[in-house]
DNA sequence: AAGTGGTCTAGACCACCTC
DNA sequence: AGGTGGTCTAGACCACTTG
């Protein structure tokens, strides 16, 4: 564990998730945690931020931490998760297919999505994932070749992000994300098992790497009955 | 304004909103802005975060604080809003028609739902809302009488967000969101202009107060060709 | 009045990036 | 080496809730 208030944080996450403390009782006052822990209570305030920030607790002024209902949604708060991830998360059983695979010079809307000048170099990927006997996700995703010089296709039979963060050491850090519905393309049909289904769920995103460069864009297409997405969302006041 | 690293904060958004600062350029170091500000660094530092948490900047160490391109999604952040206030920020000609309000004991689902005990008194509201002469989303809302134990049909034909943190002072804090594509409901089909549509977005939603109190629950059912949603989301690392 | 969280400070040391 | 952000501390005062 890197930092002391991320130890606090993981301690008090696991002792929520197993219960230890009650739905809409109180958690420790951050005094007490401070003696517990024996840090500083700037270092517990760290803690309980990211806590709630991930919704597990509801700071009240005058009262305490609120412990929340943490089975209510499945995932309280979203991420940036990959295919991968979600797998695991899931334990799923999941085949990528890479139906294409190359590299090419930007056209001009792929230049602008990655922020990009036409004619730089891009890789194209595209991928259809099998959930249990079902090709139901089509990922079509654009890479910018000048942060990933090197790309091959068995490493996108696998998991980029994996091969980014492991061997590239580069560090995936935020999404910007999209989501709608749109009328299932030609290209869908041909490689989704949509049963019929005649739109599909989209989720386009920008990812970013640590140093704010944008590096990937995906748009994700969904057969609809096996899309979900779930949103811990704190209210924004302006 | 309340506190001196809000106040940062809304300069600074307010220079990156107006492009004081290019995006990909870094913001002055902490060191600097301490100065200008005349506050101490953990303060500039709590401003910082906020504008992180908000998609304004990334912060690099050893760097500085990369500006983000704030225009490549519209709502850079997701946060509980109401539909009067995207009727306001997209300033379109919307309607709200109130087809159902009644109150009732709760049903055993209900209960669950606002974590409430069988046949407490809920208020059921369903408002069909219509966008540009079409109708296109319905939302079937639940509120605990407990923590709203006045409404009229007025009321629900307005805001009720506005009657919550207006007239009774209460604050609405965050709420937690699950999004899926369901079949059409013979209730959707009466309600709705589907156009031939035969699913809808269903966005489940789960309403806090400021004290952790769930008082909402909600099912919003869009048009899908009229659903939109925007995410911007850190990645979380366990 | 006592306890809780909210804000703010000044100073320290560390890890990382750039020159 | 010097600048940048990341972490941590001890102490102070304020605002809010509860008895």
């Amino acid at each position: 564990m890197k930092s002391k208030f991320r130890f606090v944080y993981q301690q008090l996450a696991d002792e929520i998730r197993t219960s230890r403390y009650e739905p809409g009782s109180l958690l420790p006052s951050e005094h007490e945690l401070t003696d517990r822990f024996q840090v500083s209570r700037e270092t517990i305030r760290k803690a309980l931020k990211l806590l709630s920030e991930h919704g597990y607790i509801q700071k009240v002024q005058g009262k305490g931490s609120v412990v929340l209902d943490f089975a209510r949604l499945e995932f309280p708060f979203s991420g940036v998760m990959s295919f991968q991830e979600l797998n695991e998360k899931l334990a799923l059983s999941a085949l990528t297919d890479v139906i294409r695979f190359e590299q090419q010079p930007a056209s001009s809307t792929a230049a602008t999505r990655l922020d990009l000048t036409e004619g730089d170099p891009v890789w194209a990927v595209e991928r259809v994932r099998t959930i249990e006997g079902e090709r139901v996700i089509l990922d079509q995703e654009l890479f910018s070749v000048a942060v990933i010089p090197k790309l091959t296709r068995e490493i996108c039979e696998k998991s980029i992000y994996a091969y980014i963060e492991g061997t590239l050491g580069l560090t995936i850090s935020f999404a910007k994300k999209e989501i709608v519905v749109e009328e299932a393309t030609p290209t869908d049909q041909a490689h989704l098992d949509l049963h019929g289904a005649t739109h599909v769920v989209v989720v386009r995103s920008y990812t970013y790497l640590d140093d704010a460069t944008l590096f990937q864009y995906t748009a994700s297409r969904h057969r609809p009955d096996k899309f979900r997405f779930v949103d811990f969302a704190r209210r924004v006041l302006q």
